[in-house]
DNA sequence: AACATGTGTCAGTAAATTCTTACATGTGTC
DNA sequence: GACACATGTAAGAATTTACTGACACATGTT
C-alpha cells in the first residue's frame, strides 16, 4: 500500500518552508529538544516555532511527549518521526488519484 | 550527490499543490500534451495553468518544447521530467545545510 | 472580414500563510 | 513577592500565493 493524496499533500507542504526544513534537520541532528529550546537552537521566535511544530506534527513528521524536568518543569520534546517517501512521477500518478474533493483549490 | 537545500524546497513548493499535482498525473498518464488542451483536460483556465506549469518547469518537474502542427499552429508541449527523490530525514539533515542565505525567512 | 484555435502576459482581486506582539498560566528559586 | 523559565494561544499586520478577466498577437478556415 502507498501514501493518499492528501497525505502527500499536506506532508509536501509542510517540509516546502526553510523554516521547517531547519527545524527538522535541528531535531534530527539533535536527537531530541523541547520547545524554548529548539527556538533558541534554531533562531525564531517560540510562538513562531510552535505554529510550524503544529504543521509538522499535523503531517506525521515529528512526535512530541509531555514531560517533567528534574526542577518541575514541563518540558515538551519533540523529535523526528521515522519516514521515507519516494518522490517519482509514478508515485505522483498513484496519490493524485485518491485526491478528496476539498483539495479542487 | 545529492541535492541542493534551495533545489529540494524548489521542488517541495512545487508539487505541494493539489492543482499541480493533477497536473502532473494527468501529464503522466497522457505522456505529452500542449498548454490548451492539458488545461481542458484538467479542468482550470489557461492562464491559471500557464502560472502553475512555470512553477513546475522551475522546479525542473517539466519539460516543454514549442512545435508546429500540422495547420501551422504553434504549439508548446510539456512533459513530465525523470526524477527520483528518496524524502527522508537525514536527506533533510543533508539538504538543510546548503539552505542559501535568502531562505532565512 | 469574421471566426476558431493556438500562444503569452498584465492588472487587480481574493485568499491563504506567515510572523509579531501581547496575554494567560504554571513551577521553582532568590 | 518578584524573577526566571517553561507552556499555550489569540489578534492583527504583513507578506505571499492563487486566481480571474482582459488584452495582444499569430495562423488556418469559412
Amino acid at each position: 500500500m502507498s501514501i493518499s493524496g492528501d497525505d502527500l499533500l499536506t506532508m509536501l507542504s509542510a517540509l516546502a518552508s526553510p523554516h521547517r526544513l531547519r527545524i527538522m534537520a535541528t531535531l534530527k541532528a539533535e536527537g531530541r529538544s523541547y520547545v524554548s529550546q529548539l527556538a533558541r537552537q534554531v533562531g525564531i521566535s517560540r510562538p513562531l516555532l510552535h505554529l510550524h511544530l503544529q504543521k509538522l506534527e499535523e503531517a506525521g513528521l515529528v512526535t512530541s511527549q509531555m514531560e517533567l524536568s528534574p526542577d518541575g518543569k514541563a518540558l515538551n520534546f519533540f523529535a523526528v518521526a521515522d519516514f521515507a517517501v519516494e518522490l517519482t512521477p509514478d508515485l505522483l500518478v498513484q496519490a493524485a488519484a485518491t485526491l478528496s474533493a476539498k483539495s479542487e483549490s
